[in-house]
DNA sequence: TAAATCCTGTCA
DNA sequence: TGACAGGATTTA
């Protein structure tokens, strides 16, 4: 599940392979993705013949800009965004082969799930999604006030106005449980019973397990790689997530889990206490 | 604000 | 064989 360190992980690891490469030809996958497939016309009048001028993220969105335009870039829940050889086998799932001039590379994306997004755009100004998200965390904007006026304003439970990405940008179910039990904070507790003095402390959680994510090269649980097919090795770091009935690490007691928002939901009752 | 929806690989 | 995984959007 790409989170922020995956996608961070993706795009520093694209732009050596992509930054400064022409694409040169382009085939696409008729399947729909989110919505629907890419739009053929606009792909090949945003990047057909075009420089990938920069590779930028935004919350879990990749951008690569082309002096036309560029193509908005979500890997949803199991896309993988690859270089490869362009005589390489395909993959099943393969949805969009962009050729790069020279070098007998393409770039290609699969997604099984297909709840990902390759939108195509013209212009400089980047589909409104890009525009739409909260705080970066990784900004130096992303302060404890930011952080309390943005959970305190709503009832919802803390941990799904986190996973809001109008709230904060780039948070998944794997890394909100981490930074909340970092922080010692019920997944549960609502927004606005979250105090001033808490989010300090929740603000260098989210800090830290976001920036030891990308350290080692994101959470490869199921099927996460970078742009050059390699895992990631923050799975070992987990504290809570997937640790159901394990001992928590700091106080022994085992690990619960509960759904919350359809999704599960691991903390520790011993360290997150509810108040 | 909460539930339903999209999708396929994996696992009990 | 059926439940489950869940990010973001859509619907109630």
């Amino acid at each position: 599940m790409p989170e922020l360190p995956e996608v961070e992980t993706v795009r520093r690891s694209l732009v050596p392979l992509l930054e400064g490469h022409t694409v040169a030809s382009i085939w696409r996958s008729p399947l729909a993705l989110r919505r629907e497939p890419p739009d053929l016309d606009l792909l090949q009048q945003a990047l057909h013949q075009q420089p990938v001028e920069r590779v930028e993220r935004a919350g879990k969105y990749l951008l690569l800009k082309t002096p036309k335009g560029g193509a908005l870039v979500h890997l949803g829940m199991s896309g993988q965004l690859t270089v490869d050889p362009q005589d390489a086998a395909l993959r099943p799932h393969t949805h969009l082969r962009l050729q790069l001039a020279g070098g007998g590379q393409e770039l290609r994306y699969v997604d099984p799930r297909r709840f990902g997004l390759f939108r195509p755009f013209l212009g400089s100004v980047p589909p409104e999604e890009w525009g739409a998200l909260g705080l970066d965390p990784l900004a130096s904007t992303f302060t404890p006030k930011a952080l309390w006026d943005a959970v305190h304003a709503t009832e919802r439970a803390v941990k799904l106005a986190l996973l809001d990405q109008g709230v904060v940008a780039g948070l998944g179910n794997i890394y909100v449980a981490e930074a909340l039990f970092l922080a010692g904070i019920h997944p549960a507790r609502p927004g606005k019973a979250i105090t001033q003095a808490q989010c300090g402390p929740l603000r260098d959680a989210i800090v830290h397990v976001l920036e030891q994510g990308i350290a080692n090269r994101g959470t490869s649980l199921n099927d996460y790689v970078d742009a050059v097919g390699e895992s990631g090795s923050n799975q070992a770091f987990l504290q809570v997530y997937g640790r159901e009935g394990e001992p928590c690490r700091t106080c022994g007691k085992p690990i619960r889990m509960k759904v919350m928002g359809a999704r599960s939901t691991f903390f520790c009752a011993g360290c997150q206490p509810r108040r």
